[in-house]
DNA sequence: GGGTTCTATACGCATATCCGTATTTTAAGT
DNA sequence: ACTTAAAATACGGATATGCGTATAGAACCC
């Protein structure tokens, strides 16, 4: 439980740890390169695996928790799944964040206070 | 090392691991909760800690954190450390998640797969 | 039904990250 | 210089999360 309820009313406290929880899904490298290339186009699974060099069962995880947060969504067609960026507010978020992070790449390289690498 | 080295250029992938880095800066409902507070005005780390009833140290700690990810700048006037939101570009990024979150709250609180409760 | 392809899930391990508590550092005020 | 308020850092413990590997499930074809 976090500790935030002490002062702040526990519906709030869900609330952001909802957004919290959506923001842990593009803390993840991979997440953020899948969500780039389903950004492109969509594509399969297989697709994916092939593009990225990361075994099958892990870009499966990846989408699944993407497709959580719903920065992704799926339909079938035939034997293969298609995976697409689900939303426009995606390319934007990814944008915003891409031009905060050039503003302030080295100092946010060498953060190892909290956040170490990965 | 990440695996993605395998198939992405080493710059590709280390670019990758700031912008996740940065996004995990946001992923922890307290952090989100100090940049709120930050974004209505300036604060001192002693009001942060009267507004969230957080420990003081712990207060200090997400504040280096979100300072190191280029969330929040710092002063000093007197005695005191004077904390605010660093930038436009902040709050757009959090309207925008509020909003995805909003129109997927139940779905987002399903989800236990990767990432669980906290 | 059996086989094949594509995708999703499970499990154990290693590490990242948060918390509680205590301590150190900084700088203002006397 | 000494004191004190304000803020930053340190350390051990607990949990979350990503990875590797293996396995299960689903849809299609014969």
């Amino acid at each position: 439980m976090s500790t935030l309820t002490k002062r702040l009313p526990a519906q709030e406290v869900e609330q952001l740890q909802l957004e919290a929880k959506f923001f842990r899904g593009l803390g993840d490298p991979t997440r953020l390169k899948i969500l780039e290339l389903l950004l492109e186009r969509e594509r399969t699974v297989t697709q994916l695996v092939e593009a990225l060099g990361v075994p099958q069962g892990r870009v499966s995880s990846h989408l699944a928790c993407l497709s959580w947060c719903g920065y992704v969504t799926a339909s079938r067609k035939g034997r293969h799944r298609y995976y697409r960026a689900a939303d426009k507010r995606v390319r934007r978020i990814l944008g915003l964040a891409r031009d905060m992070v050039s503003d302030n790449a080295e100092h946010l390289w060498a953060c190892t206070r909290i956040e170490r690498d990965r």
